[in-house]
DNA sequence: GTTCATTACGGATTCCGTAAGGATG
DNA sequence: CATCCTTACGGAATCCGTAATGAAC
């Protein structure tokens, strides 16, 4: 058993089965993966692949647990690289960060700015998805840290710390009815189409939850990931925006008229989630500290001791978390 | 960086740092382990041992770190290597367990015993030691299971499941006044010099606790790591024994008078206990319900899927636990 | 003087990629 | 016919163990 076989089989599984394109990924031939793939089906006796003629169809029931087990080395050896790179010096090396549009786009610009700023010497590397690709991609070890609002609770090798709270704000034409009102309410909002976030984006989940206890069904005109997209949208005329309030830039959006909405909706509260077992860098606490400033070093250590979620949550108080 | 590479850093780690002797264990050279050790370094760019001319003579601090990385590495291959050897077949394999004397002597027979008879193609390793020395064996993967009464809450990465219950009983000669004594007392026992269990042994903490909560402080006439010692001391007239219940054999032991003793102290639990993220094959869940009927493999598996010892203690209810 | 790790070096093994082969859809 | 895995094969790199070297106790 060599580390090489196991990551062969690791980095095949994630790509479609295919040998072919993983090898092309790999900047390998595809006979050198085929052959220590089957060296090692060999010496453990068992295929890891089921195979239909000479193509890859699937993975034996043995050969899931062996991929999982692959992946847990292969991230463990990833952590001893990162120790003896943090012992020869501890302000080079490499992040990458998986998050939502809305976080890439609206709250993390001035801590990006500021840390590549304190470390010219470590490669930023920022990668964009849906919230469950988001977590998927921290749960496998494919990026260091996951950001976002949604979904994250889904893996129980990711550690989730809560960064800040937001609320919502409704966006309008300076010309449209609501602009004028003054107390808005759920039940008014509901008259109108709404444009707001796609289904498991950005806290779309306590936005519904609101209609609905109050028992009101509002018709949704569009949906879209990102708000830049919502609010081209509400230039056009074709509905009422809700997005989040760090969204809305007074000078940029002097266009649209925001309509503070946070006693309309419970806020949402966005984590920051990484794999438990992951080897924390320097520059990785000094990261959520800059993001989230009650994420010292020394509570993200006792956050990381506790091994129930909702410990984890309570360990930081409601009170404490920034709200935007 | 290659699975070899770590195996040595492991295993000279826990070789006293004698690469010699690693080399001879291993049935290599040291040339071969010096050599792949350096080349490991130098990959990582720093020195995992501390070297004082050409010898070892410590490790450095992220030497350490990397040390118990490889060591959670190599335990994985091992399971990999687990899930294919139950795949191909469930009823071959090997089975190692560290245990104390007592149970080794006292509690494991009958159950080795239908085991062998079971699973005749499992090859059997029994280890004794002390309590932290067993635990320490299951901590660092060279174990499989842990049997013991102490210790083995001492590592937090092994799982403990409680497995059956006792008391102690006092052991005399037919000639010693406490023979004839009906209605045990603490204070009657402790006139007498004892003999009983090394501390840190077959729940000797227990036995500390009910004199010291009486206030009484008897002399301890002799020590001993078992209860065949202590009988023997026993039969020279050295004192009076303390005993787990089930040292006691009614037919070989017909010239010492056992004397229940059940209401002086309180019972000690004897736990099994394993590495929490090993895989375990299916004759390891059959070695555990056949040695205590409780510990089903559903149940084990539940165990295994809270994080808080205590949680799992209060899985297993005191009732159901069997009494010796 | 013994123990011990490092270095040198030669033989055997293993690894890797090109190219051809054969199966699938 | 295009895709895709397997096998064959030759060159390169690596691994391994013997033996010599030199430092520490």
């Amino acid at each position: 058993m060599k580390l090489q076989q196991l990551r062969y089989v690791w980095e095949v599984s994630r790509h479609e089965l295919n040998v072919s394109v993983t090898a092309d990924k790999l900047y390998t031939s595809q006979s050198g993966i085929s052959k220590q793939i089957r060296l090692l089906e060999d010496e453990l006796g068992i295929p890891i692949f089921v195979r239909n003629g000479k193509h890859f169809i699937g993975i034996t029931e043995a050969g899931q647990q062996i991929v999982a087990l692959a992946g847990a080395i292969l991230g463990k050896t990833r952590d001893i690289r990162n120790v003896a790179q943090e012992c020869r010096d501890d302000r080079i090396g490499s992040l990458s960060i998986a998050t939502t549009h809305t976080q890439a786009r609206y709250a993390l610009p001035p801590v990006i700015q500021a840390f590549m700023q304190r470390y010219p010497g470590v490669k930023l590397n920022i990668q964009q998805g849906t919230p469950s690709q988001i977590a998927d991609m921290a749960s496998r070890g494919l990026v260091d840290l996951a950001i976002a609002t949604e979904s994250l609770e889904l893996f129980d090798n990711l550690i989730m710390l809560p960064c800040y709270r937001w609320n919502r704000c409704v966006l309008v034409r300076h010309d449209h009815p609501l602009a004028r009102v003054s107390g808005l309410t759920l039940a008014k909002l509901a008259e109108y189409p709404l444009i707001t976030y796609v289904f498991g984006f950005t806290g779309r989940s306590q936005l519904d939850q609101a209609f609905e206890q109050a028992g009101l069904h509002p018709r949704l005109a569009l949906t879209a990931v990102d708000a830049d997209v919502i609010k081209t949208y509400v230039r056009l005329g074709l509905g009422v925006g809700i997005v989040a309030h760090m969204a809305y830039d007074p000078t940029i959006d002097r266009d649209l008229v925001a309509i503070e909405a946070s006693h309309l909706f419970a806020p949402s509260t966005t984590r920051i989630g990484f794999r438990r077992d992951m080897f924390l860098r320097r520059f990785i606490y000094d990261f959520m500290v800059s993001f989230a400033p009650h994420l010292t070093r020394e509570r993200v250590d006792q956050a990381l001791a506790l091994h129930d979620k909702q410990a984890v949550d309570a360990l930081f108080s409601t009170a404490e978390l920034p709200v935007r």
